[in-house]
RNA sequence: GCCCAUGUGGCGAAAUUGGUAAACGUUGCGGUCUCAGAAGCCGUUGGAGUUAUUUCCUUGAGAGUUCGAGUCUCUCCGUGGGCACCA
């Protein structure tokens, strides 16, 4: 704590008279014994069931920083909690966790600085954290206390990524589904390139059909694979910063530094993790229109996700350029304006472009390869900071214009991005302002086809106007015009209407030791996931922080970073249903006799049993078993299946070991009764082994095979086996190899992304969270945090979101509701002018006369602007060490500073800490002052001057308590009419304003309310009672005392917010403002019954109203009832 | 460049569907209590002119709609934020 000297010097006086009268408001005690109670009754402890409606608050969790709290911290969560307190009066069951987003960056790299461990000091920071929120009296229910950082947490943050990792995206149902349904196709139908559609996924991969699947090696099935995983490992391009050594999300990365320390980024293409966001692009946007949040909230995800309608169109490769390669392939294009197809004087492909080198003439070829060389060493940042820079190169080569015929140059330019669209555009000189640069720089052809705008100097880029120039859209307007021109696209076959998105999959890897490990490992170079019941995956230990010598990330230090995975090979190999790509006949049997050995050694009993009931199974193949067989043969389903398989003397028709599914063929006797009671006993004891057995009859077989063979299909599928406890243990399973496991670990945002869900049931070992937990809570009712999360976190977690819906995991689609942006606050700066070369300061007012340097001065040690001298001399402060020994030039015997609004930061020495506040005026005033500040969702300046309003406050609602000797005065006599007017007016608009998260004006109606009464001299037991209860949201502790002054056993926490009386929110009279032509002339006092029409009778003829018409007849009265009456003369 | 938000006293701000602009608090000023006060209490505090009364002006600028505009519409300016060679 560099020299910030202990603050409660300052401020002494606050307290100092406390001692004086036995009766005043010392808040110290109150604040002290009310925490107390509350943590040892468990006053907020939230039940999962309740028959009251249930309602869910949540603040966005923080990340616990060495610094501690700050005032601005606190201000979300103290709104949040006056919402969770007022639902609670209201009659609400209220769920108000909090927790800690534990894993990341400083932590670790203040490890790598200290080489203390990550875990210690977040651990240590945690406490802080705790200790200072539970100072403010904040509700949490800390038993659901969740950190992303703790592996009981992470093993579900891994299981999630699991599940992405095993599931793709099916366009056609827009849901994630296993990827089990994905190889089900390929094993019927085979990949062809329609399916990249169905999976709106762009792959390099050439058709294949379901022979050619089968036959694929491990290795090139995973690869296929790949393409559709929605948690994928894939050479991608990605934000590399060099100087933390990782990769970053686009949310991470601002103008080309990184968001956390600002060192440089710059593109690499390297393989790594991602998630496959993209694929939910189209829900996460149209689903933000039901929801409740900031339309400037809406609008930052709406540009992230950036979607563009328009066409893909192709141009066919021109001479000079040909070979029988090139003939084959199309320039394609994505643009927005098909309508000024008739304006294309060229196309620009960006460098990294895969036609370039394909299609550059031999004349061309050293200045493109040059060019792209060029390009490529350019980092984004300098192609960010000269955006007006332009450069490019000409192939050689042209396309066909698909209308004209005419011959077009292709440019190379890096104005066009390889990430988006197709990384080449139709250049439209004459309605694109790049395209119009670009030409203007090299001289290329413009061609108007729109008119309206004046192509001379800029490009008419307005989507206005009648096309001209353009052959079958002229004359036609541009909207029109878009639309018949991409059905002549499409009617050529040489394009069609596209949907484009800015948002990029994100990247999902980081090399990085304080993150969650990635459960994922490497069998031959295949990535495989780790088994689910050897979750969590815990993050080792390592000897540095760093990464290796050869650059690999720090979990590669790690002895023993190795996964082994246990045997049984038909559990969890690939996919939730089970599916094994790598079975194998050995393995396979391996698990049979695992399956059945607790039975042959346990369950003799029923072991003897089955063989009773299979005598005479022994039999020659019937007609219909050989017809089935050469459809389930060869994992024709999908499934591997058996023939005349053995369980010990049964002989099973079919069997499907790893479904544990039995297919009897029956012949008709078998509707025989007593045939049928023998058949239902032996399917008893083979589902007592573990077996589900279907029959069907012969004919049924030889009639319609193919349906017999869909319900076996069906069945399969459908069916989910869960390794029990005696087959992971089982005696005889395979020894099998150590793989290495992936180094890199996930990012900030995974455990963040559904931390919320854990909230309803954190310590579920089984679940993520119960089916009764999420069904009961659902999402969340209303979110506070900050702005800064719009485009990352908010997105993640509608994502996760997402797809934990698809996958059944829970009922919801989107995490919240309602969402609230509280706004920064942020700290107001003091500076003292010191005079250069003395060891003298001056005074604000008198800083002109002198030369002066001006610096920060720690703004706990002024107030009201004025300097606190003797504690500045005593500070130690390096950047006034002479201070005490140095010259002070005061205005009016004060020192005065100056002041700046800037954000709060320990270097600008205006960090105000709620530790002091809460020190010097207690929590209850401080919670009251952060909400008077302003409208929560503002950025405001912090400024502890206008904190005595607040604190004098609470004392004046103190003082209706007690006397100045300090006796109660509270009595018991009924309220007058005038009492219960001022408390149920306050009380409506004290609940109508929570109702709108406007809590600074309940402050302000508090405030008038406390001082009607006080004027009133009200010290009413009836009254006081309603205002300590709804006073207790704002100001918890102070309300606990008092209601327990008032007698009261219970918290005030279980009481009901009072009712309101109507009765008591009307006058008889209304004092109306009268305007003359619309100016304020008088008020005029008429009963609220009376008619528009008697009201204006009323006015009229009074005295004033005469003396302002002069006895003039008015035009027209217009009377408001209840509001103001406007005489128009 | 595009998009979103926003502009009211010295300061933080209020005015919820168009209806008395500046509530509530703070600062400043004056007073009271006091050995003392940075506590408490009382008064005053948008500007200008008049002066026991009262008038005029004032919500970034300009226009418009309306009996009436801080609020609605248009144009412009300032501030904050988001996106940005995204075709």
């Amino acid at each position: 704590m560099d020299g910030i000297p202990p603050t409660s010097l300052v401020h002494f006086y606050v307290n100092s008279l406390t001692d004086k009268n036995p009766m005043e408001y010392k808040f110290t005690e109150i604040e002290k014994k009310w925490q107390k109670v509350w943590k040892d009754q468990h006053t907020y402890g939230v039940e999962n069931h309740s028959d009251r409606p249930k309602y869910y608050v949540l603040d966005m969790f923080p990340y616990p920083s060495g610094a501690g709290l700050h005032v601005g911290h606190p201000l979300g969560y103290i709104a949040s909690d006056i919402v969770a307190r007022y639902k609670r009066l209201a009659g609400f069951n209220v769920l108000h966790p909090m927790g800690f987003d534990s894993f990341g960056l400083p932590a670790e790299q203040y490890a790598i600085q200290t080489g203390q461990h990550p875990e210690k000091t977040t651990k240590e920071n945690i406490a802080r954290y705790i200790d200072q929120m539970n100072k403010i009296g904040f509700s949490f229910d800390w038993e659901r206390e969740v950190r992303t950082s703790d592996p009981s947490y992470y093993k579900w943050t891994q299981w999630i990524f699991l599940q992405i990792f095993k599931s793709w995206y099916n366009n056609k149902t827009k849901k994630a589904e296993s990827i089990d349904t994905l190889i089900a196709i390929f094993e019927k139908d085979g990949f062809s390139t329609s399916l990249e559609q169905t999976a709106g996924v762009e792959t390099e991969l050439k058709n294949f059909s379901a022979e050619q699947w089968k036959n694929f090696s491990e290795k090139e099935k995973s690869d296929v694979l790949m393409n559709f995983r929605l948690a994928y490992l894939g050479e991608a391009w990605v934000n590399w910063c060099p100087a933390m050594g990782t990769v970053l999300a686009n949310d991470e990365v601002k103008d080309g530094v990184s968001e956390r320390g600002g060192y440089p980024v710059e593109r690499k293409r390297m393989p790594q993790w991602s998630m496959r966001i993209t694929s939910y692009a189209d829900r996460l946007l149209n689903d933000l229109n039901d929801l409740d949040w900031t339309e400037s909230m809406k609008e930052a995800q709406r540009n992230w996700i950036g979607r563009s309608q328009g066409t893909s169109l192709s141009f066919k490769i021109s001479p000079p350029v040909s070979s029988s390669e090139v003939e084959k392939r199309v320039i394609e294009v994505f643009t927005t304006r098909p309508d000024t197809i008739f304006g294309v004087t060229f196309v620009t492909l960006a460098p990294e472009h895969e036609l370039v080198s394909l299609i550059t003439t031999a004349e061309n070829k050293s200045a493109v390869d040059a060019y792209v060389t060029a390009a490529k060493s350019r980092s984004e940042r300098e192609r960010m900071a000269d955006v007006k820079k332009i450069t490019g190169q000409f192939t050689g080569a042209f396309v066909i214009h698909p209308f004209t015929n005419e011959k077009i140059p292709v440019w190379i330019g890096d104005y066009v991005l390889a990430g988006y669209g197709t990384g080449a555009v139709m250049a439209v000189p004459a309605h694109d302002s790049r395209d119009y640069a670009f030409a203007k720089h090299f001289q290329l052809p413009i061609k108007e086809v729109v008119s309206g705008g004046n192509i001379e100097n800029e490009s008419y880029d307005a989507k206005e106007g009648k096309c001209i120039n353009s052959d079958f859209l002229n004359g036609l307007e541009v909207k029109v015009a878009v639309k018949k021109a991409i059905a002549e696209i499409e009617k050529l076959g040489i394009g069609k209407g596209k949907i484009n998105y800015r948002l990029r999959d994100a990247a999902f890897g980081r090399q990085r030791y304080w993150g969650e490990p990635i459960p994922i490992y490497y069998k031959d170079g295949i990535p495989v996931a780790v088994d689910e019941s050897d979750l969590p995956l815990v993050l080792p230990q390592v000897d540095k922080f760093l990464p290796t010598e050869s650059g690999e990330p720090p979990l590669a230090r790690a002895k023993d970073w190795v996964y082994q995975p246990q045997p049984r090979p038909f559990s969890e190999v690939e996919g939730r249903n089970g599916y094994a790509i790598d079975e194998d006949e050995a393995t396979e049997d391996v698990f049979f006799a695992e399956m059945l050995y607790p039975y042959q050694t346990a369950n003799k009993e029923l072991w003897a049993k089955l063989k009773n009931l299979s005598r005479d199974n022994r039999k020659t193949p019937t007609e219909a078993e050989n017809i089935l067989w050469q459809e389930l043969r060869n994992k024709k389903t999908g499934f591997k299946i058996r023939r005349q398989h053995a369980i010990d003397v049964f002989i099973a028709d079919f069997i499907c070991i790893r479904k544990k599914v039995v297919i009897e063929v029956d012949g008709e006797y078998h509707n025989d009764p007593e045939q049928k009671a023998y058949d239902e006993q032996r399917t008893f004891v083979l589902n007592e082994l573990g077996f589900d057995v279907i029959r069907f009859f012969n004919n049924e077989v030889i009639n319609n095979t193919a349906n017999v063979v869909e319900q076996i299909k069906k069945y399969l599928v459908g069916k989910n086996i869960s390794v029990s406890a005696p087959l992971g243990q089982a005696a005889g399973g395979a020894e099998t190899e150590k793989y290495p496991l992936e180094t890199t670990t996930m990012p900030g945002w995974a455990g963040s992304s559904w931390y919320y869900l854990r909230y309803m049931d954190p310590k579920n070992e089984k679940e993520l969270v119960s089916k009764e937990a999420v069904n009961y809570w659902k999402s969340v009712d209303l979110y506070i945090g900050g702005t800064e999360h719009a485009t990352g976190h908010l997105l993640y977690v509608r994502f996760w979101t997402k797809f934990l819906h698809d996958i059944g995991v829970i009922p919801i689609n989107e995490p919240a509701q309602k969402l609230i942006n509280q706004g920064m606050i942020q700290g107001r700066s003091n500076f003292v002018y010191r005079v250069k070369g003395e060891n003298k300061y001056v005074s604000s007012g008198l800083k002109d006369k002198y030369d002066t340097t001006r610096l920060h001065v720690d703004v706990n040690i002024v107030v009201n602007d004025e300097l606190n001298i003797p504690v500045f001399k005593a500070a130690k402060n390096s950047a006034h060490e002479n201070a005490i020994d140095a010259e002070f030039l005061l205005e009016n015997g004060k020192y005065i500073c100056d002041s700046e609004v800037e954000k709060m930061s320990k270097s600008k020495f205006n960090v105000v800490s709620p530790d002091d506040i809460c020190d010097q005026y207690g929590a209850d005033t401080l919670r009251l002052y952060e909400m008077f500040l302003g409208p929560l969702e503002q950025h405001k300046p912090w400024n502890t001057n206008g904190i005595t309003g607040v604190h004098g406050f609470l004392k004046r609602f103190w003082r209706l308590f007690f006397d100045e000797s300090g006796n109660s005065r509270v009595s018991k006599d009924s309220p007058t009419e005038a009492e219960l007017k001022c408390v149920n007016r306050s009380l409506k608009k004290i609940k109508e304003d929570i109702d709108r998260y406007s809590f600074n004006t309940c402050v302000s109606q508090f405030m008038i309310a406390v001082n009607e009464l006080t004027d009133l001299k009200c010290y009413k037991q009836e009254i006081l009672s309603s205002m300590v209860i709804a006073l207790s949201p704002f100001a918890p502790h102070i309300s606990e005392e008092l209601w327990e002054i008032l007698g009261n056993k219970e918290s005030v926490t279980k009481a009901t917010f009072p009712i309101i009386n109507e009765k008591y929110l009307t006058d008889d009279d209304f004092s109306y403002p009268v305007q003359i032509n619309g100016k304020l002339r008088f008020n005029f006092l008429a009963p609220v019954k009376f008619t528009p029409a008697e009201v204006e009778q009323a006015i009229l003829a009074s005295e004033e109203a005469q003396k302002y018409l002069e006895g003039k007849t008015p035009k027209k009265v217009i009377v408001v009832p209840k509001r103001i009456v406007n005489i128009v003369v």
